[in-house]
DNA sequence: ACCATGCGATACCAAAAGGTATCTAGTCAA
DNA sequence: TTGACTAGATACCTTTTGGTATCGCATGGT
């Protein structure tokens, strides 16, 4: 019963991880296709994908001798659910705020 | 130009935070009655109120001798843009995902 | 003026996270 | 079966993170 938001918020935490989603929106991949696209070895990856994995956000799938990794699209359901309980307290507030964030670019 | 997203999603990692936050939509709250809430040091949540405010997910206006946190709903767009850049890939799979994981309780 | 109180800042510690190097094990082609 | 390629596992190192203990600084009541 360990809270599987608290692990999928983890897995977001990381650049590196959330950039790897944006990558598997795109189309499945190996951890050696994945790793082309950073400067860190493959073993390093490998320890992200394990987080993502872990998180719920992707699901691996063998091909032969190759394991694509997918999005698993059902893992975000937790954030999604958490961020939801707030939608009233962001919604009544975001709309305030938004015409004075677009005319103040900081 | 430290991405924003970066520290409002390592903001939102941990639970302590997450329930700090969850504490913050029902009324504006010093550290003394935030730690009231917690088993753990006033010093521990200073630091995570500073990650909140370091990931823009909340404000300080001071009040006399007290320090009121709030809630700065803005802090989260970062994070909500960042999901909405999937939503139709989100969508697609989730609700073809829906039924299924309704029946399947793992 | 005093003293409680509410916070901030710092030094310090243990554990977790991100990374590399290296070794081992499957899978496919020749 | 040998060799090349893909990936998992482990040991190890460094930095970050979450936490405590402790000190000092304002503020407000008496």
């Amino acid at each position: 019963m360990t809270d599987s938001a608290q692990l999928a918020f983890r897995a977001l935490a990381d650049p590196t991880r959330r950039e790897i989603i944006r990558l598997l929106t795109q189309q499945d991949m190996s951890i050696a296709a994945l790793t082309a696209h950073f400067d860190m070895t493959r073993a390093a990856v490998k320890k992200h994908l394990t987080v993502l994995r872990e998180g719920g956000l992707i699901v691996v799938h063998p091909q032969g001798r190759e394991r694509l990794n997918r999005l698993d699209p059902a893992g975000l359901e937790p954030v999604l659910d958490w961020l939801g309980l707030f939608d009233q307290f962001w919604d009544d507030r975001l709309d305030r705020l938004k015409s004075v964030v677009e005319r103040s670019p900081e």
